[in-house]
DNA sequence: TTAATTTTTGTTATAATATAACACTATGTA
DNA sequence: TACATAGTGTTATATTATAACAAAAATTAA
């Protein structure tokens, strides 16, 4: 049931804008592109952007306190994301390792403590900016 | 000659408050603790923050956005760090494994995309508030 | 040493990110 | 219907972080 939520109208709206972007946006550029559409205080957004992050429809960027789209339906799953992000020109991309996935998923430290979830986010240079 | 970095008195200041914390402190709980020693604006306890993260004497928890110190002097190089975060109590630790270590600083997506650096946060339940 | 350069500081102001509180409305369920 | 739950709209405010600028301190290069 929680994977196949209704949205509701503001969830549509702010999903709708997230999902026509291949980059993350950041909450009041979301903010500033759905006052159009009769959004108008944050909050509206910030709630929208709770409940979508919760459903597993998009993903926080934590280091960029940005929201970005999830294309693979396993993540509504399991709350686990990795994320390739370049420090030049700040592209960001999900990534999607079985085998990593996997690796992490199962993962126990050594103080009895099990996770549920993870966020994993690498830095480094893409390959245009590599090559200048 | 990163490493081995001498601090200004700011720096020392703010590293001693975090290093005296066994949890991860805020940038504003920090301005309050250290403006009995002549600190008073929130941006110069952020620019000693900014010089202690990249010189790895401490780590910043991004879903958190608080400040620990790292207690493992090899941080300092890599840049690298992993932490476990439980959800309950909000206790953090990093997390010292070798191996997993070696296995995220080669990661290599299909991208060719190389990774320099990496922040991986663990969500759960501490043994005590499993046992509630 | 002296002058040039870089880094750090102190300060005020402001930007950017996120939540509290409250009254109201829609929706689901018994 | 009555009750519970979730979502809305709104105003105000809290929290996190940076811009801009002038002055002081530390480094470096003649
Ligand atoms: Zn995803
Ligand atoms: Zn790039
Ligand atoms: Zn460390
Ligand atoms: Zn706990």
């Amino acid at each position: 049931m929680q994977n196949q939520q209704v949205l509701t109208k503001n969830q549509k709206i702010v999903l709708d804008i997230i999902e026509k972007s291949s980059q993350p946006l950041k909450a009041y550029s979301i903010l500033f592109d759905v006052k159009k559409k009769g959004i108008n205080a944050p909050l509206q957004v910030y709630r929208a952007l709770d409940k979508l992050v919760e459903i597993g429809k998009i993903h926080k960027i934590e280091s960029r306190n940005a929201f970005i789209a999830c294309k693979n339906s396993k993540c509504q799953i399991t709350k686990a994301t990795v994320f390739s992000i370049c420090e030049n020109c700040e592209d960001v991309k999900e990534i999607h390792d079985h085998k990593l996935s996997e690796h992490l998923k199962h993962y126990k430290d050594n103080k009895g403590m099990k996770y549920s979830k993870y966020n994993l986010e690498f830095f480094g240079l893409c390959k245009k900016c590599i090559n200048k």
